[in-house]
DNA sequence: CCGTATTTGAGCAACGTACATCAAAAATTG
DNA sequence: CAATTTTTGATGTACGTTGCTCAAATACGG
């Protein structure tokens, strides 16, 4: 009827309760031959460790670091005010969250963040990453120390890390294109790409998306190369301005980075017919209120709420190593029009 | 330093244990002023009864009964086979589900099942709803028995329920139409909707919000009242070719309900230029293989994983009387094209 | 076959809460 | 103020697991 127990397992192998926890948490001096008769029990049992009862008895809280960039980005910040909420949710399931702030883009300091976290005794570690020989060094010392990685929004390539939350960025550029592409249906002309930066991974990515898809299946047309606007709206602006006056055939832009507020500036002064279609990422005051007026046409968007809730299940089954559903990480990227916004 | 306990609020309040176990479970023989006195010392400690502990020593097992539409409709096959999964996972959080089948647009049927999960015992019901004056009673007949009621999918017109999980289907209507008028741009002609049955509340609202946006903003194209295929392939096959031979300028088809294996033999047997731009719900294989050859433009899809995983947090809240985060229950409306199918 | 090393068993306290019982103290009533 | 009722305290057991100690049983080497 109920969950078999641990002194159930000890029946059927015939064996005492001490042996059973000996075998349970792996400690020594249990032959091989009992070890494998309580297995066996506990596999025709069906026995699975009361995980809440166990946490009681051990006293065990789970210490999870988070490891964020700092500085002025409004999705950073973003992500940090998530975090004070899920903080105080966190505790009562035995859960302590601590949070720290690191330059962005900054490889060395985010690994000694990373090392600080190890040195203050963290179960696991949560991080933004950023690309650097360095960080991937402190990742693996992490995991050579037995401590969970996971990354969370900006991946590391391959391999080091235990996980990746975040949205797909490849797939991004690829429904941006789409859309961008049927908006355009009928037009000839040419498409401009804005970018923050091509040093950062998510932004290669959704160019390498956008490319992809605008070429495969809207050749008819034409893509500029992008302009590197450092996600700074001023920048962005003067670049748009630029690329609108000297190419009279713009149907559409994408931009993939941030700056948005400039790239709207640089539409407004433009005659109204002559808009091109406009697809960006991540929404804000700004960006919404451009969908409403009709400025913008999409809006592509990450769930920073979703983002973190499915890294601390995530951290939670990778310390119980519990079996993980990979649908858990996957972060579906959403996409606003001026009609469902919410 | 760790979490203050019920010793601690004894201690504080200056009175026994026992005395503080009343108060925290509601039994009776304490008097006012030393109620008040224990309140405050949990308020002072910051206490919160650790929930783990709790369960453990009452035995406590959530009983938890989904009550979902049986038949062909991929869709609910679809949750009935992710309910399979969830029921071994929450096994772990001492949570057991039972699943109960009834069949589809039955009022009747289903307040007959909820009244049966009552019986049963249940501390609370799931269901994806069906508009009828019954359903109403017998759900609040379980609120009445202290039974918390979560809708799935598709919601019951206000109040009676504790909570909705799901789309909003308003929004996902009027996402349909922001796409589907954008993409016949340039064109002339009418769009034909096809929904599964007016009696259930999704289909109603997803109609709603499509034609507000058509109305408001793509008003050149006509709208043809809506055609209801009880989401059976058959039907809509057949009503689909009888609307497309009576109207030779159909430019749209947004597909609100099921039954979209239908849908494409319709469009499949008229010319392929002559063909409509198609916005459709729930990715399956046939939509995916739909979209990916071009017949069909957008399909709106809902994470039913996510739903699944959302109403049981919300379930457990809600009979832990812990407060809910709003976000928790809002599942976004993923859009998919076949640029961006995962 | 004895001595030593290893393996196993038995028992207990703890984790934070629930719940029951009985006795003691306090409040209320007549 | 005594009798009664109500309120409070003290104590014990339980939930399923951890982790400890100490003794008993068993295996192993010479």
């Amino acid at each position: 009827m109920s969950r078999p127990t641990v002194n159930d397992v000890a029946r059927v192998a015939n064996v005492s309760l001490s042996t059973v926890d000996r075998v349970l948490n792996g400690r020594d001096g249990v032959r091989k031959v009992t070890q494998e008769r309580v297995r066996a029990a506990m596999a025709q049992l069906g026995f699975e460790r009361d995980i809440m009862a166990a946490n009681l008895s051990r006293q065990r809280i789970y210490n999870i670091h988070f490891v964020i960039p700092d500085g002025p980005n409004s999705f950073m910040r973003n992500l940090a005010a998530e975090l004070e909420t899920h903080a105080r949710i966190a505790r009562r399931d035995r859960t302590e969250i601590t949070v720290t702030l690191v330059p962005p883009f900054d490889g060395r300091g985010l690994a000694a963040a990373l090392r600080q976290a190890r040195a203050a005794g963290a179960d696991g570690v949560v991080m933004v990453a950023t690309e650097s020989a360095e960080v991937r060094q402190a990742v693996s010392e992490l995991r050579a120390a037995e401590i969970q990685v996971v990354t969370l929004v900006s991946d590391l390539s391959a391999s080091a890390r235990g996980y990746f939350v975040g949205i797909d960025n490849v797939s991004a550029g690829r429904t941006a294109a789409g859309l961008l592409g049927r908006f355009c249906q009928g037009r000839a002309g040419r498409i401009a790409i804005v970018a923050g930066s091509m040093l950062v991974r998510d932004h290669v990515e959704r160019r390498l998306g956008f490319e992809q898809v605008m070429h495969a299946e809207f050749s008819e047309l034409g893509l500029l190369p992008p302009v590197e606007g450092g996600d700074e709206a001023a920048r962005v602006d003067a670049l748009l301005t630029n690329v609108l006056r000297e190419n009279s055939d713009i149907v559409g832009v994408y931009n993939l980075g941030g700056g948005n507020h400039g790239l709207r500036a640089a539409l407004d002064r433009i005659d109204v017919a002559a808009r091109p279609r406009v697809v960006v990422h991540e929404l804000t005051a700004q960006t919404r209120a451009a969908l409403q007026d009709g400025v913008f046409d999409a809006v592509l968007q990450q769930d920073i709420h979703k983002e973190v809730a499915s890294a601390l299940v995530i951290m939670r089954n990778l310390i119980e190593a519990v079996p993980i559903d990979a649908r858990t990480g996957l972060i579906h990227t959403e996409i606003f029009l001026r009609d469902n916004l919410p």
